[in-house]
DNA sequence: AAACAAGCAAGCATGCTTGCATGTATTTAT
DNA sequence: ATAAATACATGCAAGCATGCTTGCTTGTTT
């Protein structure tokens, strides 16, 4: 299938054996079924909802049986509460993929020193970059994470790790905002003005679940880059 | 064992007293179970969520049984579309509420029992406009309608009746808004820059549903209302 | 007052999803 | 190569939600 993509530490939960076994399914077909039930259940999650994601459509999307899915994971909580990280995992590689170059590297990142750094190769301009700061709010990405959302909303298993989720992905997205818009935080109202631009972000991508008006989402988009390019100077 | 329920009067009785307290036994019990059913199901939805709400939990939080519901709603799907049309005649007083009964538009249309509205009669000033605009989408009611939204987004039998009502709040949230603002649409821009206010509250409000964060939510408020004055002269 | 219709409650049958148990094949270790 | 363990597939029972049918209570009509 596919090659060897070792991203996910994989915390199978098979006991260590007694000769030495190192844990981890040593297995490439265990980890691409693996991989592919977590993807498959993301699909699901952006094109059935919650409810309708079960376990069998997510197997048989993943082209697995029922049982092996139920053998990766046991219960249907621990297959998207998975699913919840790989979303996490994918959006902040999306995320980061906003960076041509320039500081990158995995984890790391933590330069908050503001206001360098504007223009780069990929994503120059201001309209440019709330353009695609709001493409990420209407990918099937965002549309999968909209679903655990409201449905963490209301399943106590779900909540703190969807709001954990969604707590780094959302810093992690503003400071990337804030480095690719080259805005200063430390002059007041910044901040809330890249975060006022992200809400919006995410209420355009919200909107944009039931009917795609990217037409208008355009218009409001370099309207307010407009507006932004005002605020910050 | 008791053969024939030759006994069984008691407890019917008592719920039915219980039903007729609301109004006069009169053919207005239907329409009082009618109306309690649509507030139960709005109310589930914003607590429980699209699959929490089965139409046991709601029959049982209006206070009905099954079959009761099911003789108003014969379907599921009838029950709901018809807390669509609830939801959206519910917003739109909310909306008109915060109408301080001087400015022009359509229809008087004083609250009939203020929702959860802003509690202002008059709401002065762009910065107060604009935090009674987000309220709007902070409440249960918002809560509701998100529900909705997620839901309908995969729910072929909703999909066109929620996608009509956003399409006609959204209409009617923007009038309002453009009223309260004082905006002038002629003005190129203007219109973009209102749409992505409520898009802005939108997303606003989603990112409420998981964590409740009033702080964070009216310093962003606060300063968008800084840079719409400005934008809008 | 009696008959009729409507609202309402309870029971039953069906389909679906989850979780567990059993069986089979591929892989690793001795 | 044999044996053990893992990865996977299939079958089965329990729980739940929906929809339908039946029976009882309430309100209207003549």
């Amino acid at each position: 299938m596919d090659g060897v993509s070792d991203t996910a530490t994989a915390e199978p939960r098979l006991k260590a054996a007694r000769a030495g076994q190192e844990r981890g399914p040593k297995q490439d077909r265990s980890r691409a079924t693996h991989r592919r039930l977590l993807e498959a259940a993301v699909a699901c999650l952006a094109e059935h909802g919650w409810a309708g994601s079960t376990v069998s459509v997510v197997a048989e999307r993943a082209g697995v049986s029922r049982g092996a899915a139920q053998h990766h994971f046991p219960t249907r909580e621990d297959l998207f509460t998975a699913a919840v990280e790989y979303v996490a995992e994918e959006r902040s590689v999306a995320l980061r993929a906003l960076f041509p170059e320039g500081a990158e590297g995995a984890g790391g990142a933590e330069g908050a020193g503001g206001a360098e750094g504007a223009g780069n190769g990929g994503v120059t301009g201001r309209p440019a970059v709330v353009a695609a700061l709001v493409d990420l709010y209407t990918g099937p990405l965002f549309r999968a994470a909209l679903h655990l959302w409201v449905a963490a909303s209301n399943e106590d298993q779900l909540r703190p790790r969807v709001t954990e989720l969604e707590a780094r992905v959302g810093r992690e997205t503003h400071r990337i905002a804030v480095e690719l818009l080259g805005a200063d935080e430390s002059v007041p109202g910044v901040r809330e003005t890249v975060q006022g631009l992200l809400d919006m972000a995410r209420g355009l991508g919200l909107a944009n679940l039931l009917t795609d008006d990217a037409g208008r989402r355009d218009r409001v988009v370099a309207q307010w880059a407009v507006l932004l390019d005002e605020a910050l100077g």
